[in-house]
DNA sequence: GAGTATAGTAAACGAGCGTTTACTTGTCAA
DNA sequence: TTGACAAGTAAACGCTCGTTTACTATACTC
């Protein structure tokens, strides 16, 4: 029974991120996995239920991911010592599995571009939008620059994140993924080195 | 007539904005108007129609835009004269009156939202969301930043307006859009000065 | 003033929507 | 072997969808 609630869950949210929440149907959901829509109503409660569950399907697998890559939960002020010891290096590594996840793995993928076709349609799917791909993860970079005491952090943190969020939108856009990952690689590398110039200016600076 | 048409044509886009084309109604378009559904099809043949429309008017648009702003259309290599003319500076105050287009112009803004919502719906609408926002405006760029000679253009070109494209996100999520449009400023003015120094170092190691 | 487009209304059309119901299986414990 | 439960089907529910139709009011032309 889980089984079949995982395939619904996983089936609703490929078809989520191709057309939005309003351009599937139901029928739509039950027919790719070959059953009726009868069956699916044994399994949910309704359509708004499915999409529900994707969301809360996401925040578990992004618990684990922050767990895994040794994420701080919670903000620099909670917990200044964890963030000291991310060096540019380890932001940058950090980065690049950031960038993979959420292109290669599917799930994340489709939520991606999920909420990206909701992020307008109310308040709600505008802060998970905003939460997950624009002012969380710069915020959380400006609060790991800031806490290396490196200069004007908060565009420090744009100007690395903007890199990355303007190439889900090529990788998406091309038929040759492995050349936007490529990019990214230069990308990233080459202001790794700016980042660390800037670094040792600003200590020069600070001190 | 042409009036109404055009009342239409701006109410569709508004409400496609919010929630994507199969999210409104052909009711809810003349409900905004205050009309009944069926005085719609006195102006339009159907909803499609009325999408359609919209897009054709944003590419007129854009060709008076293009023209007003001295844009030479056609790539670099048609008209290399157009583009050599183009220096920093000039790049960075086009690049701001951009994006004040495509976030304080309300059609533009709209088309913007509009093209977000649909980019994974079809072939077409992908290949429309790159062309007005991801890879044509950083192939343009990577085309001016070439003619001058400057190394690696389409990795500056994709730095330069990676920042453009993520504040897009940021304004629209954001309740005080003064704060991204200063933050734009600041970022666009510290690039540019990077890039200044970037081309000459382009020019000694190129000559 | 009669005739004719034009722009609008109200109602109906068939189709598809999300959801519910009644009924048929298959599985497995008592 | 029986009973209960879980999973699925087929059909129907009321509703809304995009679209068409028949009709009305207004304005302009001959």
């Amino acid at each position: 029974m889980a089984d079949t609630r995982e395939k619904i869950l996983n089936t609703a949210l490929q078809l989520f991120a191709k057309g939005g929440y309003e351009a599937v149907s139901v029928s739509d959901i039950a027919g790719a996995l070959g059953i009726t829509k009868g069956a699916l109503y044994r399994h949910y409660q309704n359509k708004r239920d499915i999409f529900d569950s994707i969301v809360r399907c996401m925040e578990e697998r992004d618990a684990e991911q922050a767990a895994e890559h040794g994420v701080p939960e919670g903000t620099a002020e909670e917990m200044p010592d964890a963030y000291e010891e991310a060096d540019p290096k380890n932001i940058l590594a950090f980065s690049k599995a950031m960038f993979r996840y959420w292109t290669e793995d599917e799930f994340a993928s489709n939520f991606r571009k999920m909420l990206t076709l909701e992020q307008f349609r109310s308040p709600e799917m505008g802060r998970l939008y905003q939460q997950y791909l624009v002012s969380g993860p710069v915020g959380y970079m400006a609060d790991l620059f800031a806490a290396q005491n490196m200069p004007r952090p908060k565009e420090l943190a744009v100007r690395f994140y903007a890199q990355m969020f303007l190439l889900y939108s090529v990788y998406d856009g091309t038929g040759n993924k492995n050349a936007a990952l490529a990019l990214l690689d230069d990308l990233l590398d080459r202001t790794a080195e700016q980042l660390a110039a800037e670094k040792k200016r600003g200590k020069k600076n600070g001190k």
